[in-house]
DNA sequence: GCCGTTTTCGGCCCGACTGTTTTCAGTCG
């Protein structure tokens, strides 16, 4: 089993802690972070870029050092410099760490005075009420850390982007009716459309932030005050979902949106550019001196460090601030550029509406066409169309079209994959549709070489157009198959297929690391809502979110092309 | 451990809140 990017993150990060409770130097430990973070980000396997013999030192925050450990990774699957630390600092106290309230400190302190190995030591430790007679801790500490662990046992999962915006909504609309309260919006992962969200971050601006805050401790729908001053506030919702609470004065608003959309990591790069130039740039501005040169807008702070205005979606500190330096940031693709969806169901298999009604909602969202793609036989479950079936549906779509004036419905289906890579339609009818959209759904559990090969095979059919959700992931559900994406793409770019960005909220899938990758390599991508019914059809805001998190402008994008020029990308030779 | 149009050595983001303390260290984001 190869390496993946995950496995040496996993490494390096718990390398990282262990080596913070053995007092190592604070920038070796932020090393292995950063390293751990850029890894994680990237599009391609590093197991992969080293056996193409690419020298790693070239990537952000990777040394000579780190190149050489994560080669011995990729070798050996282990770290042995991990390993011996281990032999003198317990493993499990990396666990420990995760937990809210302990940092190296207090881990090391709980680990040399109570001998507290593990979760278990620790939350005997507390009920025994000793954690309290170690100088530094009281019985407040105790409290804390038993909630923690009770809530570890639980585990809330991070919420998909969507559902963090419902919680958000009534939220936003309480705090906007306090008086005095000018703006209020949320920043961090949620502004920069990360697929799932840890937590809310809120920020307000108000001329006196008393009210505010205590609107927002008060609000029903908060079970714990996790902290409360007078500028910020945490809490923790009855579903377990932390929201933070800033208010910041008006001439602040732009520093501290800026501030609190993050990354973390691409606000370090950020401040020490600001450092390197003789500034300071905080939450509440950019200071020369004592005198502050921007805050009021995001746009000031980045024009002021000398960079073009950087879209919270692009803010990972993957490139973008020395994009936007040299002035070449992309053109994010936007909801607006789209001309049509190239990928939904109707009541014909297992979608919940009739095709005129799914028309009705493609016409209501502004699109040239869409393209009704349902399941096929295979799928039994969902009602798959076989040959006939799907005959008498492309004949529907004919007499539909008459109708609709210069909308076009678009012939398709969404033809199984089988294992063998065969399509599960023949080849006299996949050459009537206008695009034929792939997809696996069944042996998600072979091999990664096997699964790869399969879908090539599937993409050397010359009516294969498009592969839907490519990996096969369902957030909170199911992870991604095994699958080599990069040769799956280079496989695509070769025969002139296209992948698919599928924006239900779930699957969001392709990832956007896989959608940066996509673009480096010159392949274009569908964003499709797989809809099942009408409604379901204004996902594609999703889709394109991710979309732009992979640095996609509106040329990358197959469905922002007009028709005509969609057909001449969709036939291949 | 990384990195370099101020540097190959000496830097490495910045501030709020808590719990414990009596002026601050630790943690978090």
């Amino acid at each position: 089993m190869p390496v993946s990017n995950g496995d040496i993150a996993r490494i390096f990060e718990r390398y990282a802690m262990l080596l913070e409770i053995d007092d190592a130097n604070p920038f070796r430990v932020r090393a292995y972070q950063n390293a751990a973070r850029v890894i994680q980000g990237l599009p391609k396997s590093v197991a992969d870029l080293l056996g193409e013999g690419e020298d790693l030192t070239q990537l952000e925050g990777i040394g000579k050092d780190l190149a050489g450990k994560i080669e011995e990774i990729v070798r050996t699957s282990r770290l042995g410099k991990l390993e011996a630390l281990e032999k003198r600092v317990p493993a499990a106290l990396a666990e420990l760490m995760a937990l809210p309230g302990l940092g190296a400190k207090r881990v090391k302190l709980l680990h040399e005075k109570l001998e507290v190995c593990s979760l278990e030591d620790l939350e005997r430790a507390a009920r025994t009420g000793r954690i309290r007679e170690i100088p530094g801790f009281g019985p407040k500490t105790e409290h804390k850390v038993l909630n923690a662990i009770a809530r570890r046992r639980g585990r809330e999962a991070q919420l998909q982007w969507v559902e963090a915006e419902q919680v958000a909504k009534p939220l936003l609309r309480e705090l906007r009716t306090v008086t005095g309260v000018n703006t209020v919006v949320v920043a961090g992962s949620f502004r920069r459309s990360r697929d799932t969200v840890g937590d809310l971050d809120i920020l307000a601006t108000a001329g006196d932030s008393t009210r505010v805050m205590q609107t927002f401790v008060n609000y029903e729908d908060v079970a714990e005050i996790v902290s409360s001053g007078s500028t910020r506030a945490t809490v923790r919702l009855r579903n377990g979902l932390q929201v933070d609470l800033r208010v910041v004065p008006e001439a602040s608003y732009g520093a501290a949106l800026q501030y609190f959309t993050g990354s973390k990591a691409h606000n370090i790069a950020l401040r020490a550019r600001a450092a390197k130039r003789g500034l300071k740039l905080s939450e509440y501005g950019l200071f020369k001196g004592r005198a502050r040169v921007a805050g009021r807008s995001e746009q000031e702070i980045y024009r002021k460090l000398k960079l073009a205005y950087i879209e919270p979606e692009l803010r990972e500190d993957r490139g973008e601030i020395a994009a936007a330096e040299q002035r070449t940031l992309p053109k994010l693709v936007k909801v607006d550029d789209l001309r049509g969806d190239l990928h939904c169901h109707t009541n014909a298999s297992d979608g919940r509406e009739t095709m005129p009604a799914m028309v009705r909602g493609a016409q209501e969202l502004g699109y040239e066409y869409l393209a009704i793609s349902d399941h096929t036989q295979r799928l039994r479950i969902a009602n798959g169309l076989d040959a006939k079936r799907l005959r008498l549906q492309l004949a529907k779509i004919d007499r539909l079209n008459e109708t609709l004036g210069r909308f076009r419905l678009l012939k398709s289906a969404e033809v199984d994959i089988l294992e063998d890579g065969s399509l599960d339609l023949p080849d006299e009818i996949l050459r009537d549709l206008d695009v034929v959209v792939c997809a696996v759904h069944y042996k998600f559990e072979l091999p990664r070489k096997r699964q790869t090969e399969r879908i090539i095979r599937a993409m050397d059919n010359r009516y294969f157009n498009i592969l839907a959700h490519p990996s096969g992931r369902l957030l909170g559900e199911r992870d991604a198959y095994p699958i080599d994406m990069e040769r799956l793409m280079a496989a695509a770019v070769e025969r002139g297929c296209f992948l698919e960005v599928n924006a239900q909220p779930k699957r969001l899938d392709l990832t956007d690391a896989d959608c940066r990758m996509a673009k480096d390599m010159g392949l274009k991508l569908a964003i499709s809502t797989d809809s099942h019914s009408a409604a379901q059809l204004a996902n594609m805001r999703l889709g394109v979110a991710q979309a732009r998190r992979g640095w996609l402008e509106a040329g990358d994008v197959l469905n922002a092309q007009t028709w005509p020029a969609l057909a001449k990308l969709l036939k291949r030779s």
